[in-house]
DNA sequence: AGTTAAATTTAGGTATACCTAAATTTATTT
DNA sequence: AAATAAATTTAGGTATACCTAAATTTAACT
């Protein structure tokens, strides 16, 4: 069994290779907010337990078992955080840092029952696939909302959930998952736009339109 | 915030305290399968930090907020046990490993969300009290059905969680939270008991009428 | 009371996972 | 091509929580 340590490396070396494709020492050491030295450390642990390869001062790639054990991780974590907003209420504002820690004490069998429990969701609650228990994880097509041209209608599938603040201003404005979004019109000046959301008139930064993910309707 | 092995520590002193009063170094050694050695410095640690008072040589006491901390976990637990059984339809048997992980990661946040979602629960699912958020527990009067005498019925109200194959098979022969069982025989040379249990007739072995606790109905 | 046994603590050591500072390697300037 | 800067690794050290073996204290016997 990997450590709670370890499979949050794996983790977030899946999400960055998946942007970047090289995961550097720096870059990690700034996503998990550990020093560089102890991120080279533990990378020269993980190599040895076979997870990933290292090629010293260049970078690591993961390897298919820990590609594997990454969405695993993922996979808990994403079921985890649309079991607390389906059954126990919680908003998507609140819900990363508990499945942040729940995801590496999930056991297998209660990953299996909220799947099931949920009626084996395709997405957790910010439109971010869930991979399934054999590690395929397909990304459903959308643009950043910063793209549309002024005058479509566009629905949301995906909010980035990399700032809870953001999540809990944009849900105050009216935008939740599959909801339709009107672009009335774009400022040139600050690259912000008027959209419509349930008949109101709301201006969104260029910040936020650039996390919100649509796809035309 | 205490660290998830004091957490244990502090738990398994006040359950150890509700038994026999002073706790040693020994038998608390036996309950964690940890070490004497360990044991006595955690001890000294947890003495440090103000939650229990140590006697050199003699044995520790749960100072106030020791024993606050201790039934704060024994909350969490009860409250995650019942919730697996509840609502994620786990048996009564799979839900003690889960639980004692669970129970140094949930939020006050998820216990308060937990707590609403089951209707503010009295007992979790082996018949224990659950303490209320501010460490009041009352203990039911019930007593080991070993205990009662041939002819009368009792109703179950607490089945010890200690061991889960003891569970499963008491379950296995009808033995559930609320059940009315009636005495028919009880056995002089094994203290077993002859009992009759939904119209079905069962012999139970003196250990496990003692790990099954009732009261008159 | 003196000896032996049991319980407890202390001493010395391990693994994990972090840190800062120094050394090394690679990349970027001039 | 050097020199400087940036990224990375190594060295040396910390905290937690465990271990075994040795020392100490307390309890139980003759
Ligand atoms: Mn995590
Ligand atoms: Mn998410
Ligand atoms: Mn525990
Ligand atoms: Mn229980």
């Amino acid at each position: 069994m990997a450590s709670e340590q370890s499979e949050n490396y794996l983790k977030n070396i899946y999400k960055l290779s998946s942007g970047e494709g090289k995961v550097t020492t720096s870059s990690l050491s700034d996503k998990l907010q550990i020093s560089p030295a102890s991120v080279s450390e533990m990378i020269k642990k993980l190599a040895e337990e076979g997870t990933l390869t290292h090629t010293p001062y260049k970078g690591v790639e993961l390897t298919e078992e820990g590609k594997k054990l990454a969405l695993r991780i993922i996979r808990k974590h994403r079921l985890w955080e649309m079991f607390l907003v389906e059954v126990l209420h919680f908003r998507w504002d609140e819900i990363d840092d508990e499945a942040e820690r729940f995801e590496h004490i999930m056991s297998d069998k209660m990953e299996e029952k909220i799947d099931h429990a949920l009626g084996h969701p395709l997405t957790d609650p910010h439109g971010d696939p869930i991979p399934t228990k054999d590690g395929e994880l397909k990304c459903p097509m959308s643009h950043p909302m910063s793209d549309v041209r002024a005058g479509s209608t566009v629905r949301v599938v995906r909010v980035s959930d990399s700032n809870s603040e953001m999540l809990q201003y944009v849900a105050s404005i009216g935008i939740a998952l599959n909801k339709e979004i009107h672009v009335k019109q774009k400022m040139s000046f600050d690259n912000s736009m008027l959209v419509k959301i349930d008949n109101n008139e709301v201006n969104i930064s260029s910040t936020i339109a650039s996390n919100i993910f649509v796809e035309n309707v």
